[in-house]
DNA sequence: TTTATATACGATTAAAATTGTCGTATATAG
DNA sequence: CTATATACGACAATTTTAATCGTATATAAA
């Protein structure tokens, strides 16, 4: 439990070494994933994504890749992990009310008070300190 | 991801259960699981492993059940969590070092970062803070 | 002493979430 | 043109989590 998926893995992963390249150069999926291990077609799923998501700047055709579109200095890695992954708790009931069992709950406020530490915790780190 | 597991919770929920009720009082495995709406047997392996953890006591026999044993003033989230969960970290490379990929990989010292910082928060934090 | 009820615990199954693959379409540099 | 890269939905495999089942043992109470 209180694991990240594979998916935010490979994604800071591939982040990191865009941010590491030489500046405005393109790294493509096949680059990366070779480099790191990680399968061809799952990570070029998880950059198109990022894409979509403004994080990256896709590149099409032949030469073409990724690179790093967005201000990581700006982006908390709370707001990373929701934009991949969504709503971040520890349980679903921080955001999500039909748990049938929500009356008759009696860890339901002391679960809230560690749900926002962690939430702080991840919003007072920088993508830009993972990947730097 | 970065959720507790079921289990957790219903070890909390009756944690939490047998603290407020009157002092040495016992409270059986089917009396908590159908007050919260929890699987009985479930429930009732999950308070056999809080038992044999020193955390709880069983009392057999009808009339029996648990109370609680340990001072929870004196554990902390983290060390109760790796009780039922084993070892908190957010990738399993924090404590295992046969992952394939441990050489190429470039965000392992930045992620070793924010895991103490988890195991931090989680440390700081007392069961009792949960339950009372 | 018998019976009902509770814990003890391993084995197994079910369900859910995660992880990975495949196929096809589109863009574009050379 | 052709080769290579992104785009993206459908599907399959794997792993993890959650729940059930069966049987044994302890013990309070009738």
């Amino acid at each position: 439990m209180l694991k990240i998926t594979r998916k935010v893995e490979y994604a800071l992963i591939a982040l990191r070494h865009m941010q590491q390249s030489p500046n405005s150069s393109i790294s493509s999926a096949k680059e990366i994933a070779s480099k790191y291990g990680i399968p061809q077609h799952l990570l070029a799923k998880i950059l198109q994504e990022m894409a979509r998501d403004g994080l990256i700047q896709a590149v099409k055709g032949p030469t073409g890749g990724y690179k790093i579109k967005a201000d990581l200095k700006k982006i908390s890695l709370k707001d990373f992990f929701e934009k991949l992954e969504g709503p971040l708790g520890l349980m679903d009931c921080y955001f999500n009310t039909d748990c049938l069992q929500m009356k008759s709950c009696n860890i339901l406020s002391p679960i809230q008070k560690i749900n926002q530490n962690m939430r702080d915790m991840f919003s007072k780190t920088t993508l830009m300190e993972i990947t730097q």
